[in-house]
RNA sequence: GCUGGUGUGGCGGAACUGGUAGACGCAGUGGACUCAAAAUCCACCGGUCGCAAGGCCGUGGGGGUUCGAUUCCCUCCACCAGCACCA
């Protein structure tokens, strides 16, 4: 240990040895109480942003938390390595992924390891190497059996920059998760997985993730959307009333309402839309139904509400009524959800009474209100049915089961749950994924690769253009192969997975990385899943976690894991934000040290100023890498600990940044300062009871911070309240040892108390600041590493208080103090609050209604 | 519009189960050390009235329950996030 505090050297120095001694090496499988904590691993983009920085810091404090708590840890970290932005640079620059992603897998693997993270790095995992992405198509196969993969013809969301298809997840307000670009419709063919299949226990099991965000189960609940309703069918009729033979069907959660129905809306793109108009509507039909195809979904949902339809010219017969009621086509019904039509009640929707008033539709109550219906809307509540035949009188809750009964006996209806999730979509349309094992023969259709021939390999590609077909068509050597069946000239599939497939089961991949004879080694699955703790940011809600949790599902049927849930407990963290500069007229981004001023240095005008996430696009990112330069890893990870709770955003400071370096330097300090005096000296148990003065006080500071770090992060998974624990330990430590004073004025019991403390505030930070501690636990003598080093118990006889301070209180206002010793007596204490001088000027006078005694708190007198 | 969340000093944030609001850090002010500066160490640091002792106000606004409310209830406001014509 040096005098100054040189973070370059000792960091360096402990990562080389836990490396040489594989400390962090986790059983193939525990022997004692596991824990498994898992960081969301990154995309390789060639460098760690601060918001990996922070995610990481986070996993790493918990997992040497447990370890030091004596528990068997499994704390893994790979690569997500497959993706479009390596395949997207590519094309700008030529640089091939395949070259690209080992070399940025290298560099943010040395980077990681430059922050002291405490992976088991001997489970390293990328999901691009065949030795990965084999087991993806395996996965592929087996689901493939299970009829949980198929192929389909579907309109699809179509990104036009990463020219490739997005599931329905990864479209955010019709936009690209990825890249921003508008969402365009496509037909295509595709492969999907059946994750609907899985929808009611997705749905269900959110209940079990009682240790998730409630907002990220909220959002999955929303995003399943379960609907309970029914369908019925309507026959048509012509404008004479006579039957056509057809009929349509619609999805409604409110049948209770279906005698005040007085039309029926199909979506333009319903398959009976073309049969059914009459040659009078037919111009305006197809104009309608063009207009609508030409708008995105975006732009048909996004008019502001302005309903919009067109009759077809035919008619439906209302089942419950038998009334005729026309049939129009409208924009905001939906081909996707339902049945695709749905029976309009105007009196009861707000979406068909707007309509209904626009087109000068009968709007018909059937269902009343306890008081008066609400002028111009629809009455969307309960009430009693009326006007609806039999039904008249019901409660609308009753009559809604009641009326489901009567079409099921009828024959045109039944009960019905629709969902919002869709099938998931995996076909991608590019190169840098996992090809999909898969030949299409002429004659046999497609068929699955055998799995003695997997992995199927990506073949090299080394030029990229930019063109919205799958690379893999242009290889002819991957692209011709013989049905595995009929043995035929036959053509590969040319398309890739989607990359969220890698991340739905790498954790399990963890368990057993290099088994090359199964994904993963079942026994031992068995016994670290699930995941105790999974961190991860709050925009993989219902992407990643989704696909997660299906997953899990599906290999829990196959036998290959046993719990419901893949994670037990999912901690959110929030983003790193920082000031971004942007001019009003250009909408221009610029980083803080291109300003004039605070001005735009072209145009000169003043810039807007916002808080944003971290970004190159928007000029505001700060590198890690000069960071880890100029304060050390543990002073980065410090202060991406100490800032805020984890969950908030950070919003990124320097001057933060030098407060955390400043409270490193102090304890280093402290302990360099007193080195002589602790060298060679064990922690010295202190009989609590025999202290007195300064030095009882700091012996009960000491098992006081011991309790609130221990329940900062094992309870709350507060970083910032834990740290702000030890700098008040070692400010009190600096209280009791200043520079000013003698060494060799500390002697005997005090002597104990310095070596303590150091002891002590070595082990609970050793968590956040590993290298810092190491350096110090040595320099105090220690052979052993510190990161393996029991968490520290606190002694019970330091935390029992002697003597209690109560507040004073007269009428619930604070007027003074007064100390009395722990075990007195309730009158005792009221007595000593009574003769409190500051509180008896504030009562002189008045008569004393109550005195309340809140035991170790306060005594407030009540006065009239 | 719906759902969820948040609102505390100049700033980031603390506060157990209703019990002394503002821990800890940043910024700021003053002092010590220094020829000087930096660094460091110490002290002060919500507003307001007051020479002071001390008083009054104060956790988005208003109301309520309570001896006592940042915490519980009602209501309003602001901001953030997600979803959004889902039948």
């Amino acid at each position: 240990m040096n005098e100054t505090y040189n973070p370059a050297e000792i960091e360096a120095k402990w990562q080389e040895r836990w490396e040489r001694e594989q400390v962090f090496r986790a059983p193939d499988r525990p022997d004692g109480e596991k824990f498994y904590v898992l960081e969301m691993f990154p995309y390789p983009s060639g460098d760690l942003h601060m918001g990996h920085v922070r995610n990481y810091s986070i996993g790493d404090v918990m997992s040497r938390f447990y370890r030091m708590n004596g528990r068997q840890v499994l704390h893994p970290m790979g690569f997500d390595s497959f993706g479009l932005p390596a395949e997207n640079a590519a094309v700008k620059d030529g640089v091939p992924p395949q070259i690209r992603t080992p070399k940025n897998i290298e560099r943010v693997r040395a980077q990681m390891k430059a922050l002291g993270f405490d992976y088991d790095w001997s489970r390293e995992i990328a999901t691009h190497t065949p030795e990965y992405y084999r087991w993806n198509q395996w996965f592929f196969l087996r689901m493939w059996e299970r009829g949980i993969v198929y192929r389909r013809q579907a309109a699809v969301n179509w990104c036009p920059k990463d020219l490739t298809v997005l599931a329905n997840e990864q479209v955010f307000d019709g936009r690209c998760w990825r890249c921003d670009t508008l969402v365009e419709q496509k037909s295509i063919p595709e492969w999907a997985f059946r994750i609907t299949r899985y929808a009611q226990s997705l749905l269900d099991d959110l209940a079990l993730l009682k240790e998730w965000p409630d907002r990220i189960t909220t959002m999955q609940e929303h995003w399943i959307g379960r609907s309970e309703g029914c369908e019925l069918d309507f026959s048509l009729v012509n404008a004479a009333g006579q039957p056509t033979g057809q009929t349509v069907r619609v999805f409604t959660t409110r049948p209770d309402t279906t005698f005040g129905c007085t039309f029926v809306v199909l979506a333009p793109e319903h398959p009976l839309v073309n049969q059914i108009t009459t040659p009078e509507q037919r111009a305006d039909v197809i104009a309608f139904v063009a207009r609508m195809k030409d708008m995105t979904r975006e732009e048909r949902l996004q008019e502001g509400g302005v309903k919009e339809g067109v009759p077809t010219g035919a008619y439906a017969i209302n089942p419950f009524t038998g009334e005729k009621i026309p049939v129009w086509l409208a924009n905001f019904v939906l081909a996707g959800y339902g049945a695709g039509a749905v029976m309009s009640v105007p009196a009861h929707d707000q979406r068909d009474y707007e309509f209904a008033r626009k087109y000068g539709l009968p709007i018909r109550v059937v269902i009343q209100p306890v008081g008066e219906l609400p002028a111009d809307q629809a009455w969307t509540g309960p009430g009693t049915m009326v006007a609806s035949g039999e039904f008249t009188g019901l409660s609308n809750d009753e009559g809604k089961f009641r009326m489901i009964d009567a079409a099921e006996q009828g024959g045109f209806g039944k009960r019905s749950i629709q969902w919002h999730l869709r099938d998931w979509g995996f076909s991608r349309q590019r190169y840098w994924g996992t090809p999909i094992p898969v030949i299409h023969c002429e004659g046999c259709g497609p068929v699955p690769v055998p799995d003695d021939q997997l992995p199927v390999l990506l073949p090299n590609i080394t030029a990229f253009k930019s063109v919205g077909d799958a690379p893999l068509g242009r290889v002819p050597e991957f692209v011709n192969a013989p049905c595995p069946k009929c043995g035929q000239p036959a053509r590969r599939e040319v398309e890739t997975m989607d990359t969220f497939v890698d991340s739905a089961w790498y954790y399990a991949r963890f368990i057993s990385p290099r088994d090359d004879k199964h994904p993963f080694d079942v026994e031992a699955a068995r016994q670290w899943l699930p995941i105790d703790l999974y961190i991860g940011g709050p925009e993989h809600a219902v992407m990643h976690l989704l696909y997660f949790r299906f997953w899990h599902k599906v290999m829990r049927e196959m036998g290959l894991v046993f719990t419901p849930e893949p994670a037990a407990k999912l901690l959110t963290q929030g983003m790193v934000v920082a000031p971004a500069y942007r001019s009003p007229s250009s909408g221009k981004w610029w980083s803080r040290e291109e300003l004039k001023d605070g001005r735009d240095p072209e145009t000169g005008e003043e810039v807007i100023v916002t808080i944003e996430k971290m970004s190159k696009s928007k000029r505001n990112g700060v590198d890690p890498l000069a960071m880890l330069q100029r304060y050390g890893a543990d002073t980065l990870r410090l202060f991406c600990l100490f800032a805020t709770p984890p969950e908030k955003d950070v919003e990124w400071s320097e001057h933060g940044v030098e407060g955390a370096h400043r409270f490193i330097q102090r304890v280093w300090r402290l302990a360099y300062r007193n080195l002589e005096l602790a060298r060679g000296q064990p922690f010295t148990p202190v009989d609590h009871a025999s202290l007195t003065g300064a030095a009882r006080d700091f012996n009960a500071r000491l098992h006081q911070a011991i309790d609130r770090v221990t329940t900062c992060i094992a309870g709350q998974q507060q970083y910032n309240t834990a740290i702000a624990a030890c700098m008040e330990l070692t400010n009190e430590a600096y209280a009791l040892f200043p520079e000013s004073r003698g060494r060799e004025t500390i002697t005997g019991p005090e002597r104990a108390l310095l070596v303590n403390y150091f002891d002590v505030v070595t082990r609970l930070l050793a968590p956040m600041a590993p290298h810092l501690c190491e350096e110090i636990w040595a320099a105090l003598g220690r052979d052993a590493l510190v990161c393996v080093a029991p968490w520290p118990k606190a002694d019970p006889a330091a935390l029992v208080k002697s003597e209690v301070t109560y507040a004073v209180q007269v009428n619930g206002k604070l007027r003074g103090e007064i100390r009395v010793s722990a075990d007195a007596s309730r009158e005792r204490i009221e007595q000593a609050a009574l003769a409190e001088p500051a509180a008896l000027r504030h009562r002189e006078g008045k008569e004393i209604k109550r005195v309340i005694v809140v035991p170790n708190r306060l005594v407030n007198i009540v006065v009239g």
